[in-house]
RNA sequence: UCCUCAGUAGCUCAGUUGGUUAGAGCAUCUGACUGUUAAUCAGAGGGUCACUGGUUCAAGUCCAGUCUGAGGAGCCA
């Protein structure tokens, strides 16, 4: 029966006086053969254990190694020590595991995020992964309760797919056929009428299209769930396999979809403020120290609290890609000739296009609309000026694109026009044009990439660092 | 995929113009101490210098290739 253990997080804010107190959770240190610093992954916060001197035998004090596993039973009490209002005086010490300290890999010192990485699987036990993680949970959790609160439905849209109409990157392929001779046809192309599915199948890019199926009868959907992508990226905002959440709404605008859009990412990014200010503010100090190894002009103006203050305060900047383009042509970086990348209108905005708009001009998150039809992708709906589509990208600090969103085209006649110019076959998707058939709306959506958001509200700066196991080319241990 | 940088003890790093037995801090172990807060003090153990090949009397150091990691770019969320 181990159900009676207390949760340190709730222990510490218990009264003293209180006996017959069982915690369990593991070792962080052990000093003066008499302190244990415990910690069950509750909260960052280690409960101190006493081991009264002479009470425990040798043999048991030896085994209370870093990140040994044990189970005490004790009495509460206001600790007579600085670093803690309470401690529990131990009656009973039980190791559950050991921990063999010439072997674990953790010590208890500082270590880099980049030998972390190699051993994610004990990283959790760190008090910078143990944040991100609840942090990431709080997220996860915030998300399901805006849209819950709002009436969508969570829908599951599938991760094995035929269509790779979308064009969103390379996909990775999925089949049972032998890999070294595959079944051939007449024309010495793979047979995929003998695979699985029966024609070639991909693990899933994006949900969005299932996701407009979805909204056209309930009104309002969101999907959350992972996306696969082959591109060969090697940044600190790639993976190979992310989370991404993909709301879509039928009567819909624009800017329906950007005030949605907004309210989401502040109603997610309170609740984390509400529920884990303390993960937040290590965190916070964590990236203060952090930045003081880097130059001066490379750290950042807040403060990790004081951004998600900032975010949460202030309206996001909205303008118009045409609007964008302007002041980036007005702006001295331009005039100074400092962009590697050309301005005009018309160009895919460059990383330090954004970054610029972003980080110098706007300092906070900027939404830009209406960009060019000929950058955007076939499903976004046609502005009357012949030039633009109902297209929205939300731009983050220290981040870039953290969302991308638009109006669907709901008019059947204009969206096969476009399909047929971007060569994206119409027969493939007949079920998708189904929607615009039989009761088509006016409708839109966004995605958000999830590991992106929470790297925004974490304030670390490497994707693979807000993934339990990522997954990146040449990398899918664990 | 491209560009740049890196790979030396469990970790973080030093290692001079190529030259004896490759060093430090932390961690670990042993002992001392015992209300400590990454405890402190003393001592000890710990290395295929990423891999393969080459140059040289001699390579951790120079050259080539490979692998791995990091940062930036592209692609994007």
């Amino acid at each position: 029966m181990f159900n009676k253990r207390i949760k340190i997080k709730d222990l510490l804010k218990m009264e003293p006086g209180l006996s017959g107190v069982v915690v369990m959770g593991w070792v962080r240190t052990f000093r003066n053969n008499q302190f244990i610093a415990l910690n069950d992954g509750s909260t960052n916060a280690n409960i101190q254990v006493v081991a009264e001197l002479g009470q425990f035998d040798e043999n048991t004090l030896k085994r209370l190694t870093t990140s040994s596993s044990i189970k005490v039973i004790g009495n509460l009490i206001a600790s007579p020590g600085k670093g803690q209002t309470v401690e529990i005086h131990a009656t009973h010490i039980e190791i559950l595991g050991d921990s063999d300290p010439e072997k674990y890999p953790l010590q208890p010192k500082k270590h880099s995020l980049e030998f972390l990485r190699e051993i994610a699987h004990l990283r959790f036990r760190t008090n910078t992964f143990g944040s991100v993680f609840r942090v990431r949970h709080s997220l996860a959790f915030a998300i399901h309760k805006f849209f819950n609160e709002k009436g969508f439905v969570y829908m599951n849209t599938p991760i094995i797919t035929a269509s790779d109409a979308e064009g969103a990157g390379e996909m990775f392929h999925v089949t049972t056929l032998p890999i070294g001779k595959p079944p051939v046809n007449e024309n010495g192309q793979v047979d995929y009428t003998e695979d699985f599915f029966g024609k070639a199948t991909n693990l899933t890019v994006s949900g969005q299209l299932e996701g407009e199926l979805g909204a056209t009868a309930f009104g309002d959907i969101y999907t959350f769930g992972p996306t696969f992508r082959a591109e060969n990226s090697n940044t600190t905002r790639h993976l190979a396999e992310f989370w991404m959440i993909e709301p879509e709404m039928a009567f819909h605008d624009l800017e329906d979809n950007m005030n949605l859009a907004e309210d989401f990412i502040k109603y997610i990014i309170q609740h984390a403020v509400d529920n884990n200010l303390d993960d937040l503010q290590f965190l916070d100090q964590r990236l203060a120290e952090e930045e003081k190894l880097l130059p001066t002009d490379k750290r950042s103006e807040m403060g990790l609290l004081e951004k998600l203050n900032f975010v949460l305060t202030n309206q996001f900047e909205r303008i118009t890609y045409t609007e964008a383009i302007d002041i980036l042509l007005a702006s001295p970086a331009y005039k100074k000739k400092k962009f590697q990348y050309d301005v005009k209108w018309g160009i895919d905005m460059q990383s330090e296009h954004e970054r610029y708009l972003v980080e110098k001009h706007f300092k906070k998150p900027v939404i830009v609309t209406n960009y060019p039809k000929d950058i955007k992708a076939f499903y976004m709906r046609q502005n009357d000026d012949g030039k633009t589509v109902a297209a929205m990208d939300i731009l983050a600090p220290g981040i870039g694109e953290i969302v991308g969103g638009s109006q669907r085209e709901e008019r059947l006649d204009l969206l096969t026009q476009r399909m047929n110019e971007m060569n994206i076959p119409t027969e493939e998707l007949w079920w998708y044009l189904d929607t615009r058939r039989f009761g088509t709306v006016p409708h839109a959506g966004f995605g958000l990439g999830f590991e992106r958001m929470v790297l925004f509200v974490t304030g670390m700066t490497n994707i693979r660092d807000v993934i339990a196991f990522p997954r990146t080319p040449k990398n899918a241990e664990f």
